[in-house]
DNA sequence: GCACAAGCTTACGTTAACGTAAAGGTAAAC
DNA sequence: GTTTACCTTTACGTTAACGTAAGCTTGTGC
């Protein structure tokens, strides 16, 4: 038997506001089940949550992570649409690529910032 | 003699526009010379621009990377500014480091996509 | 029976990061 | 001498991603 959470249930565990969870529904991006009026997640939107959450951490646009959601389900896909999957794939690839080039050099950066700001530090000390 | 550059020599070679450029100024992370009206950049400016441009590939907002900016020059900092300034450095690398994780675990989510993409496309084939 | 916590919808407000347009100054090119 | 190509400032417009507030419903404890 599958748990379920409420809304604020998920709002605790992901440290989202309950508009942000509303929103990101709005989007197209979360289809929570109902019981009457109250919205009933899954563990699949606790997983489709948190990978809306990931990906605004590295700067992900909000469309950006419903295509990486979109991407999660190629079934009922024509061959076309498939290649299209394909492509979108690649270019999430290069970009991550990218990023992670763009973070090891911020961290050299850092780096020899921590230098000067010791360097600094002594100068005080004398 | 050090090179200079016009606003249309940055925005080509780094593509942005000129107007990102010039509010970026009036953010206060870029500070030109003159030369009557005109803007001159100086070598240094190219590499603060390539820093915002870095920092707002990997999601940094606008200020953020001005905070990096102002990170390179710890001169003229008394001591409470310069363990401010340590404090910084050390948020931004837990936060690089997190985003180092999300990133890894962004590609194997699309290793899993691909995958999936390719099932379905072999049953296409079938 | 009623306060109180959680849930819902609707709708207007807000901030960041520019885009876009208007109006004008300068200098080389033809 | 006037088009063309940049440069400038000023100012209003726009989009994304929620925040915030108002007003209503629905159990739940006391």
């Amino acid at each position: 038997m599958p748990t379920t959470f409420s809304i604020s249930d998920l709002a605790r565990e992901l440290d989202v506001t309950t508009r942000a969870i509303r929103f990101y529904e709005e989007q197209g991006m979360l289809s929570p089940e109902r019981r009457g009026q109250e919205r009933i997640y899954s563990p699949k939107d606790l997983v489709a949550l948190k990978l809306i959450l990931r990906g605004k951490r590295i700067g992900f646009s909000l469309a950006e992570c419903k295509e990486l959601i979109d991407l999660y389900d190629p079934s009922g896909g024509n061959r076309k649409q498939l290649e299209t999957f394909m492509n979108k794939i690649a270019a999430r690839r290069a970009q991550l690529e990218q990023q992670l080039l763009d973070i090891q050099q911020m961290q050299l950066e850092l780096d020899t910032a921590e230098e000067r700001c010791l360097a600094a530090l002594a100068e005080t000390n004398s």
